[in-house]
DNA sequence: GGTTCGATGTTGGTTAAGCGACGGAAGGGC
DNA sequence: GCCCTTCCGTCGCTTAACCAACATCGAACC
């Protein structure tokens, strides 16, 4: 009864009480972490009823990933001005993005409580994944399996924007990205790691 | 059928709306200035429909009103901290806030447009005779006409502070405050301006 | 003059937000 | 064990906000 999500108009109301939601969410957890949030804290911040949040959100943790999505995604359309086009450039953009949004929660956001980082890894990595697909499938030759290849190289890049933030003092945020770029462009026969099979 | 206003409780998305037109209106005051303002701007800014606008305020007259009133109340809550009552400390902080906040319209508030002067001098004026009249009815032996002497102490207030606002290089607001104060508490005898008429 | 345009108030029907209450689960005290 | 509190998630009814119109007005503009 709520919220025709699928076409692109959306009641204002309904707008603007995730828009207050989600404020009300992002201040309270920095200012008092994720640890011991109520949904009654929440609503009454956002200044919504509690039974209207459950009419958006199923429960605190959707709210949560809605969230850290969105907070992502800022972070892509940050460095995403050109054209969204399967391409060196963009792909780049994503690992660099990934990079330095994973490096982020070390040092700005070192929580209360660190048992939350798998949750938000998880988020950044499904945006890179839902980033990826839509590139593909606006691409001009759009493979049959575009969700295989997405989820692949949406881990890859994941993966090696975890490691380079977990890494003190390792190659620059630019060396990783442009060797990895090579990894997920070319493959692994094109990075010379193993001998080419058809050569 | 909307706002039961003289009850105490409020409904929520009553008080928020109000909320969210009142901020939206000063955010538009400060960017733009008050001429050329539409209602449709403002409700577009507080992200509430034009129709509901009208369910709040008859028109832009009186959110403006509103808006000058509350900012001159908060003024005086911040300078009223002892109890609601007709004291010469109360009347005195009266008198200083109305200084202050006349005295702010001419530089902070310079508007492209002076023409709206008046209808803030006005509401000052008002809010001053309406904390008066609270003052005198609560108190223990309140005269019949309290109407006459709280309009009558509120012009004297409010014109002291007028002129003084416009008194470059004047005396002091707090000489200006314990002058007024003793006309406005002991009269034109007690001030020594005329001869006692009885003694 | 007449025409176009945009802002103003207003209306009735639709839809989302608020409220109060409920049962259930999780913790804390004793 | 048992009670007490607090939060959770849900439900039916009420109420306020949204919307799409509408007539009206005033200011260009020709």
């Amino acid at each position: 009864m709520l919220a025709r999500e699928t076409e692109g108009r959306l009641d204002p109301r309904v707008r603007r009480t995730r828009e207050l939601l989600v404020r009300a969410f992002n201040e309270l957890l920095a200012e008092k972490g994720h640890a011991g949030l109520t949904v009654q804290e929440i609503a009454e911040r956002a200044t919504i009823n509690r039974a209207t949040f459950y009419a958006h959100f199923r429960d605190q943790h959707e709210l949560f990933d809605h969230v850290i999505s969105e907070a992502f995604r800022e972070e892509l359309g940050r460095r995403l001005p050109s054209s969204p086009e399967l391409c060196e450039e963009n792909i780049r953009a994503l690992i660099l993005a990934a990079c330095d949004y994973l490096a982020g929660l070390n040092t700005a956001c070192s929580w209360k409580d660190r048992q939350f980082r798998p949750l938000i890894e998880a988020r950044v990595q499904h945006e890179l994944y839902e980033m990826l697909l839509s590139w593909i499938e606006a691409s001009p030759q759009r493979p049959a399996n575009g969700e295989i290849v997405a989820c692949t190289a949406s881990w890859a890049i994941f993966g090696a924007g975890l490691q380079w933030s977990r890494d003190e003092a390792g190659a620059s945020a630019d060396e990783v990205a442009d060797q990895a770029l090579r990894v997920i462009i070319d493959g692994l026969a094109g990075s010379a790691a193993v001998p080419t099979p058809r050569a």
